[in-house]
DNA sequence: AACCCTATTGCGCGGTTGTCCAATAGCCCT
DNA sequence: AGGGCTATTGGACAACCGCGCAATAGGGTT
């Protein structure tokens, strides 16, 4: 394989893990799938990393991460809490097509015996909240929400999200993830006193104040 | 070891196995694990199991299964549909100590790829659903709860349990039992239209006119 | 052009996995 | 009491795992 600076190449490793760990889960991902991902020989890995365990942390961090940084930068983008919530659910949603989603699980699952991704996934999770919850904060200040106890609607607001996302990536038919969508959508409506389809649509060029068609 | 009749056998290697799961997670379980667990050779074992994954699906049912049935017995005790729901919330909660769950965690995360997990997975988790479903009916039917969408509703409660309780187990400190207990009985009695607190207590005993005292 | 540094290779090691099988031993029936 | 059915044993087998190491090769520097 052609030579590459340790950098380009620490980088060319963790991505081929991220592609494996989606395809064949974390669990199940071995040090020879990783190598052949990138067509290079089992050993070139070790040169870079120091164990296993550490690589699948780098790479579960790294989709993880990428995920969050998406949504928060398109969250960013919004004029208001109302069009920021808005877009903190189109961009949620179907990035979470099937594979990513399916990643959370496994990194969910494999928390409890690998301590480093427990740490990282924490670290996340926290993060995802503190995105919502400053949402929220601020629609509560402008008078545009309505809500009692911020950071608990948060962690409500999220977690139905993850459990719902979840009943579709763990068991396909049962629900559509329009369902999940408009569902969770409908959930956080109820939670923050707005009226139902307040948060509809995919807050692209949206404005409270626009007329319906 | 001692000789055992087929029957016997059968469920003693089922409930070994439920018991190293839940120690060592799903996809960790080995048949020498398991045969070291009833104190016999790992010959044994695929002497009554076709294959690891028939077993491990298997062990899912039965423990998964045993879960649901604690459950439904429960609220079967209860005498109207708050009381049965307010059962709900209190048998699902305790029992789902650490291990339970955790459990549950493995078995999406790996359902994806055991097409017979995934099986049992799903149906236990439709039959979760009639429940919780059934309940709201009565309670509509009555006029004690008020909700357009029962069957959505009973995914949003269901999902915002489970997503909850998910952090609990995955990341530990990060949310508490008490918490989540609290806040998935806030989020029903939200959706459900009932007064904040109506669904408190573990449900024995509990008459709808009683006097708080 | 010669050289040195290091990215990369290919293989071997010890350990663990699921699966299989001949040999053994315990229980029931006659 | 003896014989047959089968539950049970314990190890062999091939495949796979993470990891380490001597040998090789490629590219920037002098």
């Amino acid at each position: 394989m052609a030579r590459m600076s340790p950098q380009q190449r620490r980088e060319a490793i963790v991505a081929a893990t991220v592609a494996v760990m989606e395809r064949r889960g974390i669990a199940a991902t071995t040090v020879r799938d990783v190598a052949a991902e990138l067509g290079t020989s089992s050993g070139l890995i070790h040169h870079y990393v120091d164990s296993m365990d550490d690589l699948l942390a780098k790479a579960f961090a790294q989709a993880a991460g990428d995920d969050f940084e998406r949504t928060r930068a398109a969250v960013e983008s919004g004029a208001d809490p109302i069009e920021r919530l808005t877009l903190f659910f189109a961009t949620y949603a179907p990035a979470e097509d099937d594979i990513g989603m399916q990643l959370w699980l496994d990194g969910w699952a494999e928390a409890a015996r690998r301590p480093a991704l427990q740490k990282t996934s924490r670290h996340l999770n926290v993060q995802w909240h503190a995105l919502l919850a400053g949402i929220i904060r601020d629609g509560v200040a402008m008078g545009v929400m309505w809500c009692d106890d911020v950071d608990g609607a948060a962690w409500r607001i999220l977690s139905l999200l993850d459990g719902l996302t979840l009943q579709v990536v763990a068991h396909g038919a049962v629900l559509s993830m329009a369902q999940v969508d408009a569902w969770s959508r409908a959930g956080a409506e109820r939670e923050l006193g707005l009226a139902p389809g307040a948060l509809a649509g995919d807050g692209v060029g949206m404005t409270r104040d626009r007329a319906y068609p």
